[in-house]
DNA sequence: CGGGCGATACCCT
DNA sequence: GGGTATCGCCCGA
């Protein structure tokens, strides 16, 4: 017989909608140790993300309204908005609040959990395997994200890609701290990550 | 392993 | 035409 007090391992669990459907600085702290799974077997923890807040923040590429670019990111909760940024670089959101908001959470680093040889193979440049998912566009290198996946649905699963939860909560008091490779709206401290953890991009 | 800098194309002014 | 929610090369430790 098994230990009796033992918990029960918890299949994984998608997150429901009302999950995304709050402002993104409330939602960002929530998504730390949560899971980007895909359907190709190839996850990794969140450790690092940052919230950008639609109207009232000027680092948002909403800020100045809706444009082709950033379409997503003013449509319903719970999908990805993916950008293509620096003349080669994807990076990917989980669009957040309500439709019209234009508010989301970029995810910017992970802890690879399964599938390290795809990754590796999808990054060869990496020289440790903590290199593989450190920074924004790095992970959707290593997860296989590009413009082809923005406007899934994170929730419905048919995308391709969907964020679930192992069981292992959030960190209890996160700290924000400044936001990473802008230059406006520096003092809003909405950038969140793991503390301890080797796979944030920056220190 | 970390700092400095060039690459690169797309969107917005 | 300017600036970019970045990365990897090169070089020195």
């Amino acid at each position: 017989m098994g230990y009796p007090h033992t918990p029960a391992p918890r299949p994984n669990q998608v997150l429901p909608r009302p999950f995304y459907q709050r402002p993104a600085h409330l939602v960002a702290p929530d998504l730390l140790n949560k899971i980007l799974l895909a359907a190709d077997g190839l996850s990794g923890r969140i450790v690092e993300v940052e919230a950008y807040c639609g109207a009232v923040d000027a680092a948002a590429h909403t800020f100045r309204g809706k444009t082709p670019r950033n379409a997503t990111m003013f449509g319903p909760a719970g999908h990805m908005y993916v950008y293509f940024t620096y003349g080669m670089h994807w990076c990917c959101n989980a669009v957040c609040a309500d439709e019209g908001d234009g508010q989301g959470v970029l995810l910017r680093a992970l802890e690879p959990m399964t599938g390290l040889y795809a990754m590796r193979a999808a990054r060869p440049r990496a020289r440790r395997d903590r290199e593989l998912c450190s920074g924004p566009a790095r992970l959707t290198q290593a997860m296989g994200i590009t413009g082809a996946q923005d406007g899934i649905d994170l929730v419905s699963a048919r995308g391709g890609f969907t964020i679930v939860s192992d069981g292992v909560p959030p960190p209890t008091n996160p700290v924000g701290h400044a936001r990473v490779g802008i230059s406006r709206a520096q003092d809003r401290l909405w950038r969140w990550y793991v503390e301890g953890s080797e796979h944030v991009s920056r220190r």
